[in-house]
DNA sequence: CTGAAAGCGCTTACAG
DNA sequence: CTGAAAGCGCTTACAG
């Protein structure tokens, strides 16, 4: 039902062999040749099958996708920059949602793997979902450090977080308290906060950080962020380590009737177009999300074409501090 | 240097035939043989080449899925919902952003057509980018009609714009302005306007619509609300067809010294947990994206299955009003 | 219960 | 400049 090759073949009136070549723009072909076989592929409808064609290349042209969750504005934005880079240099994009649960993530890695992906980029937590089986699998962490082997792009995030934490004391705040992630590995979440505890310190003032331990569930967000201003009721200052954190503070802080930027002050993380829209107000520390996606892509084309030797094993892009009415 | 079905054979003694039936579950199998294979399999790490299978079952189990773009929240929600849910069903998802533009639309789906995909939704302003080559494709429509042929899933935008608008007259607001995006088509948007102006009429009120043509540019999205600001200064009441553009309303309104909601008040349209949580205070019409993504699947699938008698043509989802602040 | 053969739609040496 | 043959990694009748 779906034409193919011989097909074409047959109403040019030549091989399929040359159809192929014709495809391909590969050999020496008479204009009057090429041109019934063009005819005859509209003629038909005829459009090649890149599944036969992968097969025979090795080369799918996928690109596999592993975010968390493409309904935060961070994911959103990223995923839409590395897909349509991905798209004008002619790669497909595999989208997996892992909502950061290895298990989730291994079974991807899997399913990436059967499908013949060129290539991952991966935005995750957790170590060890690269491991054996996907040695010879060209990867690229993003934002994350995975292991020795994987290139990780990220942007500058102790710099975030000492410009961050910077600003909220040359504004005058006292005790400012950080709030953050889940905290477990090398994640450049904890470069943020490891800014902010030097920072602190290099004024002589008490590093205090909440972790929140789940990414994905919004009361308890509230909770923790409930608990900061009842245990810290003189807090006046709060660095969070994402926008939506940060969102969450400003609607805590409104509800006990905190003014802003006057009682407390209030940096976010991110800067994505969204939460710019959304929030306008809000101080941030800007990702340079489209570069990050650009340098992703980069890197891992030149893992894809074998060029293991020119691939360096960090980036780090610059962030920038928008200002608003939050400090 | 991967490892395919004859090298496991090999290993186990046994045919790709037999390798192959284990693999399937297809056909009887010595339990001895089985877990050979299944040795073999481990000892050399196999994984089944799924281009090669789709190649012979002419079947993918890919659903191209094509949206404006996903850092847009409530684009990025629906992307992530789809995908999670086409995961769970063990298919997977090729995203495609083509902000809108019927370019890359169009070359969009022929790549999804050369992939072989098993079906596509989309969502898009734009007919005819499923024309001829794609007749047998099976698509669904998210949140725009594209032709007869083609079901489309969308939430009660009628119904929508009338709650939004009575909600600004049941608060008292005597001069009600609606803002939208491009009005060309008979998309859902187009019915939020309808209603409104039925509504407005139903009650005396002269309805003024405000067209913006760019989407993308909130530069021009932000002129145009400064337009309606000057040329309605008597303006109390601003129903805006999405929730960024309720926010920048927010944001004009606030530049221009208005209370809100004391002197102007404002309805946005999305409520998706990105703005939910940025914009809390946000009164808007909350659309149920993880239905649609559902419902759209549900179809596409029976689509996919050849069973076109039971498609139902065109699928309305409630929507909800959220009360916040902003009324 | 198991295997040899043919074929999915394509491409590339090889030969002419 | 063009075509017949073999093969990419898999699966399924068919035969035993």
């Amino acid at each position: 039902m779906k034409a193919k090759i011989s097909d074409v073949a047959k109403i040019a009136g030549v091989s399929p062999t040359t159809v192929s070549r014709v495809l391909n723009n590969r050999g020496y072909i008479s204009n009057e040749t090429r041109e019934n076989v063009y005819k005859a592929m509209k003629e038909i409808n005829y459009f090649p099958n890149d599944i036969a064609r992968s097969l025979f290349n090795k080369r799918t042209n996928l690109i596999g996708m592993i975010v968390p969750q493409t309904s935060n504005p961070f994911f959103g934005e990223l995923a839409f920059h590395i897909e349509s880079i991905c798209a004008s240099l002619n790669y497909k994009v595999l989208l997996c949602n892992s909502l950061n649960r290895i298990d989730k993530e291994k079974k991807y890695v899997e399913m990436l793997i059967r499908n013949q992906v060129d290539g991952v980029i991966a935005v995750t937590y957790n170590r060890g979902i690269f491991d054996s089986e996907s040695q010879s699998l060209p990867v690229v962490a993003v934002d994350h450090y995975l292991s020795k082997g994987i290139p990780t792009v990220s942007s500058d995030n102790y710099s975030g977080g000492e410009q961050a934490t910077e600003l909220l004391i040359s504004k005058d705040c006292k005790h400012i308290i950080h709030i953050n992630g889940p905290l477990k590995l090398e994640t450049p979440a904890n470069l943020r906060r490891k800014a902010y505890e030097n920072v602190m310190k290099q004024y002589g003032k008490q590093p205090i950080t909440y972790e929140i331990s789940n990414t994905f569930d919004r009361n308890i967000q509230r909770e923790t962020i409930s608990k900061v201003f009842e245990e810290h009721p003189e807090v006046d200052g709060i660095f969070a380590s994402d926008d939506l954190l940060a969102a969450l503070v400003v609607a805590e802080a409104q509800k006990r009737g905190k003014s802003i930027p006057k009682d407390l002050k209030i940096v976010g993380y991110d800067g994505t177009e969204a939460s710019q829209t959304l929030l306008p107000g809000l101080t941030t520390i800007q990702q340079p999300i489209e570069s990050i996606a650009q340098t992703a892509i980069d890197i891992l084309l030149k893992e894809i074409e074998g060029e293991f030797s020119n691939v360096p094993r960090e980036i780090c892009l610059p962030i920038k501090l928008l200002e608003g009415q939050t400090t």
